[in-house]
DNA sequence: TTGACTCCCATAAATTACCATGATATCCCA
DNA sequence: TGGGATATCATGGTAATTTATGGGAGTCAA
């Protein structure tokens, strides 16, 4: 089952020491960019590092959907998409639209829109999961997948298309730091 | 800040508000120069010092990226990275930015890419390390690599690059000191 | 039946845990 | 203060696990 697979990642994570576990958010951290093969089914490895992330979810597996604005697949854990949900009611039991104040245009249904276009992609025993049709032609990925996180999130990209994006992040984020330099 | 902040850089750039004043910090201290061997299977250990500068934290191991404005690789501790993380995620959350949450349109985006291009390395029952071979390549680490400690953070260089770069910069700072006139 | 999907097993390669050793450095006590 | 006993550290090798990956058998639905 892949309770155990997970379990036996957790151990193997944390071997010796029982150390309390932060559950204090619900917020995983992605670390790192793996780069993994799609198989004949549609299957693909969910990258050992990022299931360890999830492993304390009571859902196991991942929630995807593409990305709004760039040719990829977003992912987070259940419970992040819980928790948005839960802020979201909040706010608006609240009555105040801080996204409304803060960036001048408003959020309402962005959270409703993503429920709706989101996929439950569980893990098979072997961590891996399936990606939708859809997803992958929203992408442009065939035979590889790179799954590249960014903290509180993933994305999974074809690896030609990440590999240009990821070279023009860095020249900018360079750029910034070469132009503003040191104070 | 530390006095050699002008290559500080790249953490200095974000690490405003995480000033080492604060009690609770999650910043470590990182002091001294160590060179040491890398060997076969490209496993180095990380200097006894600096694994005890980080022997409170609940991951034992490093956060380890490649520099973007140096051949070296930067290494800092996982807390250090949780807490850039924990701070941009609440503040979108708290904020209301949901999209930011959800799309990742951060304003910014250097701690993202700071995530993405990370490795998390763990040590084992020695304190070993293993340097990734993309880090290798980027630092031209082949079979020793020096630990130059950086206050809140380390870099990890090829010996010989750390000795023409160190050279360079005292020659420089001389050249300084007498065009300023003698003391 | 076909096709889509889930479960289960197999395996090669990569990763990690585990044990061993020499070299220093540190401590302790007469 | 000498000098052996003890710890720590850096380093090396091997064994055992995990991981990523592939494929087959069974299920369910049209």
């Amino acid at each position: 089952m892949s309770q155990n697979c997970i379990r036996d990642v957790e151990l193997c994570r944390f071997s010796g020491s029982v150390e309390p576990e932060e559950a204090d958010s619900p917020v995983s951290s992605f670390i790192s960019t793996y780069e993994n093969k799609v198989d004949r089914k549609g299957r693909v490895s969910v990258p050992a590092a990022f299931r360890a992330a999830l492993a304390s979810e009571q859902f196991q597996g991942i929630i995807a959907y593409q990305s709004l604005i760039e040719p990829a697949i977003e992912g987070i854990g259940r419970a992040m998409l819980d928790e948005l949900n839960r802020r979201r009611l909040d706010q608006s039991l609240d009555g105040g639209d801080f996204a409304q104040t803060l960036i001048g245009r408003s959020d309402d249904g962005l959270v409703e829109t993503i429920m709706s276009i989101s996929h439950e992609l569980a893990f098979d025993s072997e961590g891996r999961i399936i990606l939708p049709q859809r997803l992958c032609e929203h992408a442009g990925i065939e035979d590889r997948a790179t799954f590249v996180g960014r903290g509180s999130r993933f994305q999974i990209w074809s690896p030609e298309r990440h590999a240009a994006r990821q070279a023009a992040e860095l020249d900018a984020l360079r750029a910034r730091l070469t132009e503003d330099g040191p104070q």
